[in-house]
DNA sequence: TTTGAGGTTTTGTACTACATATTAACAAAA
DNA sequence: TTTTGTTAATATGTAGTACAAAACCTCAAA
C-alpha cells in the first residue's frame, strides 16, 4: 500500500509536550477560577505540585503566558494575573519574511477591507481639527520623491485610522502596513489611483459618507484591479 | 512630593528576565541568518553555550517560539524552523472575559468595519453556488427562536467571509465573533436592522456592489446608532 | 529485501542548589 | 512619632546534573 494511502487511515500521532498540556490547563484554570487582573496566583511550587510536574515544565508554560501578557511576576510577591496585550503576540509573528505567500495575500486584502469599511466610523468621529491635520499631511506630498511619498502615504492612512478613534484598529493597521508594502514591492509597476489623498480630504470636508466610500474605492482601485486579474 | 509626581521623573526600571532577552535574540538570529522553513537549527546545548546561558533559560525562550509556531522540535532530529500560525497566538488572548472594556469596544467596531468593507471582495469572488448556499442559510431563520437565530446569524456572516475567498479573514472574524456577541449581551434591548439577511442575499443576486454597501450599512445600522449615542 | 538488535544522539523531564529581589518586621536614630 | 537601617524570610530567576524517551543509524540475520 502506498504511503499516502496509509496516512489517510493512520494519522501521525500528535505528541504534545507537557508544557503544551500545562499551558492549556493553566489557561483553563485561570478562566475557571475567574481570576481578575491583579489577583495573586499560587506560587510556582504549589502549581507544580498540584499538576504533578517539575517546576521546570511549569515555568516553560508560565513563560508562554508571560509572553502573552496574561501574567506578570515579581520576585517575591509571586505571580499576578494581568491583561494581555491582544496585539502583542500578533506583532511577533507578523513578519513578511516568514509568512507564506497565500497568507501575505490575505493580509493585503484584509487591509483593503479595513480601509473600505472605515467610512462609517470616520463619519461618526471626525472633527474639523482632524481634517485640518489630514489636509496638512496631504498637502506635503506634492512634488516629492518616492521615498517621501511612501512615508507620507503611511502617515496619511495612519491619520485616517487615528480619526476612527479606535486605538486597537490603528495599531492593527500599523502592524499590517509592512506586509502591505511588501506585497506591493512584489509587483512590478507602481500603482496610483485616480483619486488622490487631497481629493479624499475634500470629500471628508464637504462630501457625504457615500461620496467618501466611492472615493476610497477609486483611490484603491489599482489594488482591486490586481485582485481581479489574479482571480 | 507625591508618589505620582516622582513616578513621572523616575520610571520604574524594566526588569526583563533572561528568557525575555533570549527570546528577542533568537528571533533576531533567525531573521539575520534568513533561515527558511524546514531548515534545521543548532541544538539546544550549542545555542545555550553560544548565548552563555543555562539550557533551562533557553528552553523557556524556545517554548515561547514553539507556542507561536515559529519552530518545531523532534526528539532526535532537533529543531526546525516553521511557519508560524499568525492568528494562533491572537486566538489565545482573545477572550472577552480578560479584555478590558475599551478594547472590547474596539474589537466590536473592528468587526463592523470588516463587515462594511467586505463588499468589494465579495463582488470579485462571489459565485452563483455561493449565493445559493447563502440563501439556504437565510431561508432557515424565519420563525425560529432566539438561540437558533444567533447560530444562524453566525452561519450567515461566516458564509459571507467564506465567499470573500480569504481564509485568514474568515478565521479572523470567527475569532472576533465571541467578543462581538459578548458586547451585544451588555446591551439591554436586542437590535435588528431594517435590512434582513434575505434582503442582502437578493442584493447579492440582482443588485450592484453599491446597493450591497448601502444594504449592509442598513443591516448594521442599530450597531452604528449605538456608537453614535455613546459618542 | 525486510526485520531486528544495539548503539548514539537530541530533546523532554526531574531534581537540587543557589542567587537575587522584595517584603515584612523590628530596632535605632532623628 | 517618624524616618532610616538591619535582618530575616520568601518566591522567583538561573545554573547544573541526571536520566528517560524517541528517533536515527548501522549492521547482522532471516
Amino acid at each position: 500500500m502506498a504511503l499516502h494511502d496509509l496516512r489517510k487511515d493512520l494519522a501521525p500521532i500528535s505528541s504534545d509536550t507537557m508544557a503544551d498540556v500545562v499551558e492549556v490547563k493553566l489557561r483553563e484554570y485561570l478562566k475557571r477560577k475567574s481570576f481578575r487582573p491583579g489577583d495573586a496566583l499560587p506560587k510556582e511550587l504549589e502549581l507544580a505540585d498540584a499538576l504533578g510536574i517539575s517546576r521546570n515544565v511549569l515555568r516553560e508554560a508560565l513563560s508562554r503566558l508571560r509572553m502573552l501578557g496574561m501574567i506578570e511576576t515579581k520576585k517575591k510577591r509571586g505571580m499576578i494575573l494581568s491583561r494581555p496585550d491582544i496585539l502583542g503576540s500578533f506583532e511577533r509573528v507578523l513578519d513578511p519574511l516568514i509568512i507564506d505567500n497565500k497568507t501575505l495575500q490575505d493580509i493585503f486584502e484584509l487591509r483593503l477591507v479595513l480601509e473600505m469599511g472605515l467610512a462609517d466610523l470616520l463619519w461618526i468621529r471626525k472633527t474639523d481639527k482632524d481634517i485640518a491635520e489630514l489636509e496638512n499631511i496631504a498637502r506635503k506630498e506634492v512634488d516629492r520623491d518616492a521615498t517621501f511619498r511612501i512615508k507620507n502615504e503611511i502617515a496619511f492612512h495612519g491619520k485616517l485610522y487615528e480619526i476612527s478613534g479606535n486605538d486597537t484598529l490603528k495599531r492593527f493597521q500599523i502592524m499590517l502596513m509592512p506586509t502591505f508594502e511588501y506585497v506591493l514591492t512584489l509587483e512590478k509597476k507602481p500603482t496610483r489611483g485616480k483619486v488622490s489623498h487631497m481629493d479624499l480630504v475634500n470629500i471628508l470636508k464637504h462630501g457625504t459618507k457615500e461620496d467618501f466610500k466611492v472615493g476610497m474605492q477609486a483611490h484603491l482601485q489599482p489594488h482591486f484591479d490586481r485582485l481581479q486579474r489574479n482571480k
